[in-house]
DNA sequence: CTGAAAGCGCTAACAG
DNA sequence: CTGTTAGCGCTTTCAG
């Protein structure tokens, strides 16, 4: 900036005031200004300036996910920098891997570096360690689930909702023993998940004691060997419910195994892709973590901009997606 | 820091000593210091320290992709975010969406933060407005690009190569009429793809100029139109070539359309979800995106740890996945 | 409309 | 082993 001041044959603060747009420089000086700073070709450095501006503000958010790499954590990534984009922000994303070690680690670097919010997706018991933080004036936003021990602005999908809207399909298609199949029943999404449908179960008069239900699977191959074995027994069920990504992938490889994927109905919580062109298609409840994303930007630049409010909780609604494999009834095709 | 310093009664080098972890304070000091930083939960300002530091590395790296919600990009960004990770580094990535436009902003934007390193997709036609920030001292990768007027180490795939691979694969299973079907033929990737393609069949001894090749394909239901038209000419191909995701969605879709997924051959280029659960299962030509974004990644900090070597030029090897769809032979079923 | 002086939080260099 | 001084690049404040 000295250079540029010198070239030009102005004062720091003139440059200053160039390039960050303020009023009271002349025309003619801005155009000297601007000549020299193109012909050097410097740059402000956005970080120097803050340590002195009033506002403190990095522009910097930072984003914590299970993974950059998942669909539904680059869908919200993706939310939240849409929105950041119009606030001159960059975003900062970090994987987790449901890990409660690397949560310490990156949510340490990433306050290190003056992020002016963080949205996050918790894996620890209890997030009361930022409340500090909080105070502090760092904005939280949580996403997916629920924090405990702290109150923040908070958006989540309608877990429970939803998993009830699955088993009401299914009882509405004429199924009375419908399977349940989840992931880590520690997950606050699991467990509102594995509540709601047993709720709509329970209300239309079917005994939940006696709903097989199969919890944590982590991985495809492992919920195809659960619904295999459930599929196998004396008394199998007639449609399946499951309540995550690679569970629903798990469960189409054992239909198809057993040549079962159009006598047994099948609804599988958040979309997966191409799941339109199998036979027959799957019925899904689509999440829609675009919108978690810019909702959960929204609320940060909201409390950035003073917003002083109650904390909110937002639900963002899924949607039910008829495929075929939803709307099988029971004993069809054998 | 002032704080912890006075809480701690010691000077404000000794502080910035231990929270540095740098050798020549007693043990006892160290702790009275951290008790004192734990107390007033108090964190080093990384950027403050950027200011003075003698290497001025913000520990910062840009990533620019073309959407962080599109799964090569995802795997793209998670590969460097694992490399960057060993390095306490963080990894700043923007969405580009193929717009030129765009570029400069982002950018510029990631210059003024100071990002030690930069990996990027580019959509312009000529980098060499880098070369100036790049003899300044940031280091500048490129990914999934050539990139034009500028010397830089540089990730791609085996476009030509793999292309070759998928046309051979055809040829070997009786096919002489067989169609090309790309996206943007701006881009390099696709232009490549298409060398690749055509080449090989002119190995073969086949006229390439009465190839049916179809190009600038930017959405599944394009694609599909383009499939279906050709599938419904006088004189259809008995296989299809898809150099793109989305193409190879469409394609699938109009082979279905008209019954005929079991009688003409498709390998589509990069792999897509679920491909081994349709029938029949897609043979692709699976990129490693992931690889990808760690050897970037790894050029990178190669680069800021002081290699001075001659650019690179890595070539990443794509795999041939047989799945039955591109095994089909001509005339089948019919 | 413009510039000079002070200082943001930190680390390099050096002195003790 | 520890502390002091200077100054990184910028913006604030205030005086012209």
């Amino acid at each position: 900036m000295r250079d540029v001041a010198a070239l030009a044959g102005v004062g720091l603060k003139t440059v200053s005031r160039v390039l960050n747009d303020e009023p009271n420089v002349s025309a003619a000086t801005i155009k000297r200004v601007m000549d020299a700073a193109a012909r050097l070709d410097y740059r402000l450095n956005l970080y120097a300036g803050d340590l002195k501006r009033a506002d403190r503000r990095a522009r910097t958010i930072g984003l914590i996910v299970g993974s950059v790499a998942n669909p539904f954590s680059a869908a919200v990534n993706r939310g939240v920098e849409d929105v950041a984009a119009t606030r001159a922000t960059a975003v900062f994303a970090s994987s987790l891997d449901e890990d409660p070690k690397q949560e310490t680690r990156i949510i340490s670097e990433m306050l290190g570096r003056r992020v002016d919010a963080l949205i996050l997706t918790t894996v620890k018991r209890n997030q009361s360690h930022l409340v500090k933080e909080q105070e502090r004036g760092t904005v939280l936003v949580f996403v997916d689930r629920m924090p405990t021990g702290i109150a923040a602005d908070t958006i989540v999908t309608d877990n429970f909702e939803a998993a009830g809207t699955a088993a009401r399909h299914l009882l509405e298609h004429g199924h009375r023993r419908i399977a349940y199949l989840g992931d880590d029943a520690q997950l606050w999404t699991a467990q509102e998940r594995r509540r709601g449908f047993h709720a709509a179960l329970a209300e239309a008069g079917i005994d939940t004691s006696a709903v097989p239900t199969i919890e944590d699977q982590r991985d495809e191959a492992g919920a195809a060997v659960a619904v295999g074995r459930l599929l196998d027994s004396t008394n199998p069920p007639t449609a399946l419910f499951t309540a995550q990504n690679l569970v629903t992938i798990g469960a189409i490889r054992a239909l198809r195994d057993r040549g079962l994927q159009h006598q047994v109905a099948l609804i599988g919580f958040d979309d997966i892709s191409l799941a339109d062109m199998l036979e027959p298609g799957i019925t899904v409840l689509a999440q829609d973590p675009y919108r978690i994303g810019r909702l959960a930007a929204e609320r940060a630049f909201a409390r950035l901009d003073g917003d002083r409010g109650e904390p909110q909780l937002l639900v963002v609604p899924s949607r039910l997606i008829s495929r075929g494999s939803g709307e099988i009834r029971p004993g069809a095709g054998s």
